[in-house]
This record gives structure tokens, sequence and C-alpha cells, in this order.
DNA sequence: CCGGTCAACTCGCAGC
DNA sequence: GCTGCGAGTTGACCGG
């Protein structure tokens, strides 16, 4: 498995270098080239790290329970921290948008009997303007405990998941696709900044061999007399090739001087003096 | 005020 | 055709 099945970014480093970070990404995945190069995360691990909701955050009055409101000195149990339900939540869920009744069509009915019990939440309030959910500390905690467990979920986990939080089923699925886009999006720039750094120390790598390449053409030209010798006595080093026979036993033409299998700086065991 | 975050949306596609 | 998921977008909220 090359690197780039992981990211697929489009750049072709083409020295045969293996990266062997891991990636998750699926193959539908792979539509999408990398971006923000400019972002700079060194975080090696896979696994983003993911903030939760503080206790500080200021959550809106819904539906007449007053939800960690922490700013304004309230105090809240434990179950007051989960979003109750909203006892006209229904026609306010295809009323969201127009887009959302067909999402209702889509449920099935064990979900949409969820839906009536535990409906959404928060979207609008009497106005009929659109309020943001802000999952509470112990939410998201458990969502991103479950998460690590499994990335997705089946009908049945989606369903005692959303039971456990007070949730409806359709948000959790959407959290999750959610925590699966920002896992993937982590992903995808720490797969670039690696290929940034990859590309930078092939840069240099070519770069020397270039110069390595020159010196040896100059010390070709100054000393003609190895034209003139046997290919057999311009060995010096078969494994680390650093200086080639221009053509070998039987005459036949060879690439001058080879380029080293792997690159010098990516391979600790690779040691070209250690055969010498 | 502005940019970042994130829940929730639409749309398209793949698998069954 | 249905369902689930990914990609992209929207809009509320929040902090600097």
């Amino acid at each position: 498995m090359g690197f780039d099945d992981g990211c697929n970014t489009g750049l072709v480093l083409g020295l045969g270098f293996t990266a062997t970070a891991e990636s998750s990404t699926p193959s539908k995945a792979a539509k999408r080239p990398c971006l923000k190069f400019e972002q700079s995360t060194t975080a090696a691990a896979v696994e983003p790290s993911l903030t939760l909701g503080l206790f500080g955050e200021t959550y809106k009055k819904v539906n007449n329970i007053d939800v960690n409101k922490a700013g304004s000195g309230g105090e809240f149990s434990d179950h007051q921290l989960y979003r109750q339900p909203s006892p006209h939540s229904h026609s306010a869920v295809s009323s969201f948008s127009s887009g959302r009744v067909k999402r209702e069509k889509d449920l099935s009915s064990e979900e949409t009997e969820v839906e009536r019990v535990s409906s959404r939440i928060s979207d609008e309030d009497d106005d009929g303007v659109r309020k943001k959910l802000r999952l509470t500390k112990e939410q998201s905690a458990l969502l991103e405990e479950s998460f690590k467990q499994h990335s997705t979920l089946n009908p049945k986990q989606k369903q005692a998941l959303a039971r456990q939080l007070n949730l409806r089923p359709r948000q959790v699925e959407v959290w999750f696709q959610n925590r699966r886009a920002r896992t993937k999006l982590k992903q995808t720039e720490v797969d670039c900044e690696f290929l940034k750094k990859c590309c930078e120390t092939l840069t240099d790598e070519n770069r020397r061999l270039q110069k390595e390449l020159q010196e040896l053409k100059a010390l070709k030209l100054a000393q003609p007399f190895y034209m003139h010798m046997p290919a057999a006595t311009l060995t010096m080093c078969p494994s680390c090739e650093r200086i080639g026979t221009g053509a070998g036993a039987d005459g036949t033409s060879k690439i001058p001087f080879s380029m080293a299998p792997k690159p010098h700086c990516f391979n600790p065991f690779t040691n070209p003096s250690a055969a010498c």
C-alpha cells in the first residue's frame, strides 16, 4: 500500500519511497484532493484530538428548561444537562427546511417513533429562527467514547446511543457523519504535511545527487585515464553504487551513475559504506 | 466585527 | 428503489 492510496493528493514523488503512514480513507474518498497545504499539523497521531464542550458554555433556554446556564450562575442537575424533548417539535422538524420533509419521510417507522418521543429540540424557537444545538460535555464525551469504539453505527447502536443521550437518532447520525469528516480532514492535513516534508527531503536528495553527478563528471573529465581502463577495475563498491561502471564488462551501455535504490535519508539501515 | 467551530442541511453516489 | 455515507454548504454561536 502506497501512500497515495490513502491520500489522493495528485503528488507523485516518483523515487520509490514507501511511506508507512496509516490512512483509513475509504476508496470513495479518493475523489477529493489534498487541501490546506498551508496548515501546519505536526501531530503524528492519526486520531485527531477534539476538545470537548466546556461547562462554561452557555446554552440557550430550550423547552423551558435552562440547560447548563453556567454563565448566569444557574445551577443544574445531571438530568438537566440533557436536552428534553420538545412537545411541539414534530411540526418544527418539517418546517425546518423544505428538504427536511424528504428526510422525515425516509425515516423508518421505528426511528420515526423515537423522533416523536425525543424530537428536535433546538432547531427553532417560536419565531421560526433556527437555534444551534450545543451538545453537553457529557453528550460529547459519550459520543467520542462511542466513536473510538466504532466510527460508524448500525441502526441499533444509533438508537441505543440516542436514547442514552436523550437525542434523536438523526442527531447522533449527523454527529457521527461530521465526526468522520473531521477525522478525515485532520488526517488529510497530516498527510499533506507529511508529503510536504517528503518533498523537501527528496528535493534535498535530488540536489545532492545532482551535485554528486557534477563532481563525478568533472572527475571523469579531469582523469580521462579511467576511460582506458577495463570496466571491472572501476568498481569501487557494488552496494553503494557511488561510482558505477560506465559500461558493463560486456561493453553494453548502462546508465552511467544509477541512483541509489532508496534515498539514504529515509533508510537508516542503508549505509553505503557498510559493504566497503 | 470577523473568523472559527460545529450541528444540521442538501445532493449525489454506491451498495444492496 | 431504498438506505447510508461522503462532500459541500448553511447558519447559529462564540471568542478574540
